[in-house]
DNA sequence: AATAATTTTTAGGTATGACTAAAAATAAGA
DNA sequence: TCTTATTTTTAGTCATACCTAAAAATTATT
């Protein structure tokens, strides 16, 4: 077992975003699509790919897109697992906001100490979901992807469903469903389905209706009340 | 007022030892004694401080050594209060051992979020000391240098005092002391001053004897009982 | 299949923060 | 003071992680 140096704050921030952008059927990740994300230009990525690709973390040819290695899908996992511990801490035990956590995590995700990752699990008594209701890989690796959970913008109309997952990634979104009071947990009835802007009506848990647009609609994760 | 952009984790290392090895008095501080506090070479040394001049962080005058303006000194002891109040979260929080943190909190110490940092102040209540007994400066960077305190190397024979802060800078010293069960609070009484060595008998709160090397007993630093 | 548009790579730079080796300034010793 | 030793600075490299502009490969369109 050779123990390879760590990552520098670089790399790691390449592997998460080829994992993220992979998705759970493993695509291969284009040039340009990590270019966008990482906000960097097409050529850095090259040279990158190509750094990562020879340290084994990717598997990268020419022209054709990259994908992880098991090794870069491991430490992928592992910048997640501390990325989403760390949002929870701030929320849970900082009071911080669901929109304020992520520069933060940002940052707090590259530290290096399995004492202090696995010590703010325990702390936080082993949460399974971060504070936008995505799962919390464990120790691991495992992550529990909870199969059972659509976008609201697919909910048939009459059905209750309890909101269970946001779309992190808009600052905005997350203020905007704290003005409306929605939150992880909340149950929605969809009441009306209006067909010229695919937007929806839906009746909050304290009775108030309110109008989602489409586009709102499709960053709210929800699964079927089990009462 | 020019929102100067944030410091990278190298300067800020620089600025924090500069702070350090400045001490009290604010003596100039020479490269080399940088150099070997930060683990680089000379040459380095002065790269970095011309451009610490430029932002105007220190004075610095070729061959004469280096001061922090007051600029530089305001980042130098948020940085130190970060590093304070991390090593605290750890161990009062995160149960690690006070010879466990150091490293952790030279990665923690470098987050940017004041956000992040007042809460975990709050968090534990506002600490005055960190887990070694040295001061946590507040949020307006006052420290509260227990001018009282002394180190156990000058305490006369019979004496009774409290140990109130241990240096942190040697992994072995802490362990050492763990071992011989003293911490920050413990009682000593110095019952003999060996004049061949220098070193002391001392009697722990548990009327344990044992014997203390100048050495070990420089490096702790106690205040008199004032019960 | 030929041409055009898009994507990706190469080639050549830049800034940061390190390094070595040599020169210059300062401090110490005779 | 003169000479030597030490400290500090300069000069020139190197690796990382970016960048722009141009070339090459791939994909889409006629
Ligand atoms: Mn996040
Ligand atoms: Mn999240
Ligand atoms: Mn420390
Ligand atoms: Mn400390």
């Amino acid at each position: 077992m050779t123990k390879s140096k760590a990552l520098s704050q670089s790399e790691e921030n390449y592997v998460k975003e080829i994992f993220h952008l992979s998705g759970r059927d493993k695509m291969k990740v284009s040039t340009n699509s990590l270019a966008e994300k990482l906000d960097t230009k097409a050529s850095s990525i090259t040279d990158m790919l190509k750094k990562l690709g020879d340290k084994k973390l990717v598997s990268y040819e020419k022209y054709k897109g990259c994908v992880l290695t098991s090794q870069g899908e491991k430490i992928a996992v592992h910048i997640i697992r501390k990325h989403r511990l760390w949002e929870t801490f701030l929320v849970n035990k900082l009071n911080f906001g669901w929109d304020e956590v992520h520069d933060v995590a940002e940052q707090l995700e590259h530290i290096q100490s399995s004492k202090l990752v696995d010590g703010i699990d325990r702390f936080l008594n082993f949460p399974k979901v971060d504070p936008h209701g995505d799962p919390i890989p464990d120790k691991d690796g495992n992550i529990d992807y909870q199969e059972s959970k659509v976008p609201l913008s697919e909910i048939s109309i009459d059905a209750i469903v309890e909101v269970v997952q946001v779309n992190e990634d808009s600052f905005e979104l997350l203020q905007y469903l704290d003005q409306i009071n929605l939150s992880l947990g909340s149950s929605i009835k969809v009441t009306e389905r209006v067909a010229f802007d695919e937007s929806i009506m839906i009746e909050l848990d304290d009775k108030h209706k309110l109008s989602l647009s489409k586009k709102v609609a499709e960053n709210i994760a929800v699964k079927f009340k089990t009462k």
